[in-house]
DNA sequence: CCTAGAAATGCTCAATTCGAGCAAAACTGG
DNA sequence: CCAGTTTTGCTCGAATTGAGCATTTCTAGG
């Protein structure tokens, strides 16, 4: 066992760093993502090769990739997760003759408080476009109970043994909150890892080059990058309960209303208004200022304005968001 | 913009990817640390390199190195983060002539369910040693108003402007509860990270070959080990509350008081007995076995084990830990 | 000018959960 | 058998949560 200092040379073989980010905004309280269109057409997320000479930290490096090649100025950037497994560059190494090379992937996230048109390549996708069974906001989507549940049970009867089937029927119980189970919006990776696992996303069978056997769920995108959005969305979810990060996505002026639909947008599914309220007033995160908003097509909404600094004495950090049960 | 494949190669340099460990145990209710001998004589997490052609995740090679070098088997695993800043190799470099390739480390923490001895290089270490503000199990330590506040108001005094003076106020009120602020166990990185800006670690000298003017605050490691070890604390603080891990670093049967041992040493302060017992069998984690421990010093205790799968319908999926008020 | 509709805002109330304490039970060591 | 220690059971007020109804304040359309 050694430190940092690597005792021996390393074989590193050919090996890639490089940074994927994910951005999203919010428009019309619709949560989007920012996307590219890969070589091979397929859909992407944007990419930056990491360049340790020119670059102190990777954050700096994300920052500059990003304003360059979109003209976006990135504002709240978190590290979400390494992605380094053989096999993930495959399918594309295939198309262009890199193959061979080790692709290991730092995915950040970033949130802007506009969908801005961009100048460079590069457009908003709503993110429910890749992952339909996670808008809840009108109710749970028909296409749990009418697709994902019955090829979910047919996938576990599968499993030979009946401890393994029951394992993956239980498995599917409450990643989806079939049958009674809660639904976790938080656990947005999981589903789509079971759903992976379970042959459902046309991911799954592209990188095996088999075909699939029915319709794939959601738009599929190039590389890994499904699961590092899912990722990215998992992590936002749960973000936004104890940390005040749903106002990186808002404009710095905002109705309560706005507000209310961003989070919906963002966690899935609908809110009390008046709990809302009550719990955002209690934290204390934001203030009035005085000035209405009219074109609300009713009664005209106070402006209000996020208070960067200054929360009340034992105030909760992040947004107050019940447990979504059956449905 | 491109997708996964490098448009043009990187100009890389000499870049070494490594895997570091933070392998947590506990005993008797002490959170400990498997930490190893470096070069140099700083105490280091172990490190392992990571060598793409002969692993295909990160997961696998991790497990593989710690078992091979401590003669331990990983159970429970998860990613923490990629740490990748200049310089973060510096001290080592300089020490070994290995200066100029850039290091970066994809951290992961590892929970074991006893501090096993080591046949390797390696011991357990109380992570206390090296956060010795953390601990609140017998109430606030005294370091907190003896050492800590002042230094830190000092700190606060030396920054020019009143308003970023302000803010520092602010940011030492909230991270370390000052003031009547509550204390967020969770924030264990953040207090780490406030330290160093405030020259009240030794890293922050070391890193700059300055001289501190005052006793440095616990004990510390190499490079930005001890930075790692603070994340790795936060996460699992954060996580026990979502999720069941500190099952992980309990022995398949235990009594209801060890388990509370563990929470509160991971956790940091002390918990209510009954209230914890109360929220523990409503959430269904834990089932009696019937037979009992004699040897508690007092009235026996039944012998407990975790239910893995079956938690009943909406409970919740980590343990309760109330937020702790001032104190 | 009046009215229907829409949205914001204000208030209430029962159900649940939380925080904290007291008391009894069951055992060990002298 | 008694003091000490720990487990276990119970209670109770305070705080929070979930959900609904009522009122206010505007716009749009006749």
């Amino acid at each position: 066992m050694t430190t940092d200092q690597p005792a021996a040379p390393i074989a590193a073989g050919p090996l890639v760093v490089g940074l994927n980010a994910v951005i999203f905004a919010v428009e019309n309280g619709e949560p989007k993502v920012l996307v590219t269109e890969g070589a091979d057409g397929q859909t992407a997320l944007p990419f930056g090769p990491f360049d340790p000479a020119a670059h102190r930290t990777f954050e700096i490096g994300l920052r500059e990739w990003v304003r360059t090649q979109t003209g976006f100025e990135l504002g709240y950037v978190e590290q979400l997760y390494t992605f380094g497994d053989k096999g993930r560059e495959a399918p594309l190494a295939a198309l262009t003759g890199s193959a061979g090379a080790r692709v290991i992937s730092v995915g950040y996230l970033g949130l802007a408080p506009e969908a801005r048109a961009l100048p460079g390549a590069g457009r908003w996708e709503p993110w429910s476009r890749f992952f339909p069974w996670e808008d809840h906001r009108e109710g749970r989507p028909d296409m749990i109970s009418v697709i994902i549940e019955p090829r979910l049970r047919s996938w576990a009867d599968e499993a030979a043994a009946p401890g393994r089937r029951a394992a993956r029927v239980e498995r599917a119980r409450t990643t989806f909150g079939l049958d009674g189970a809660p639904w976790n919006e938080e656990r947005a990776l999981d589903r789509y890892e079971l759903l992976y696992e379970a042959g459902l996303v046309a991911e799954a069978w592209r990188d095996q080059t088999l075909q699939p056997d029915g319709s794939q769920l959601g738009a599929s995108m190039a590389s890994d990058h499904r699961r590092i959005l899912a990722t990215a969305i998992s992590r936002l979810r749960g973000k936004i309960k104890y940390r005040p990060v749903a106002f990186e996505l808002m404009p710095t002026e905002f109705t309560l209303s706005q507000l209310q639909k961003v989070v919906e947008g963002l966690a899935g599914f609908a809110l009390h208004k008046q709990n809302f309220r009550r719990a955002l007033d209690r934290a204390g995160f934001v203030e009035g200022t005085g000035r209405l908003e009219p074109k609300t097509g009713g009664r005209p909404a106070e402006l209000h304005r996020f208070r960067r600094e200054s929360a009340p004495r034992g105030a909760a950090l992040g947004l107050a968001i019940p447990r979504l049960k059956d449905h």
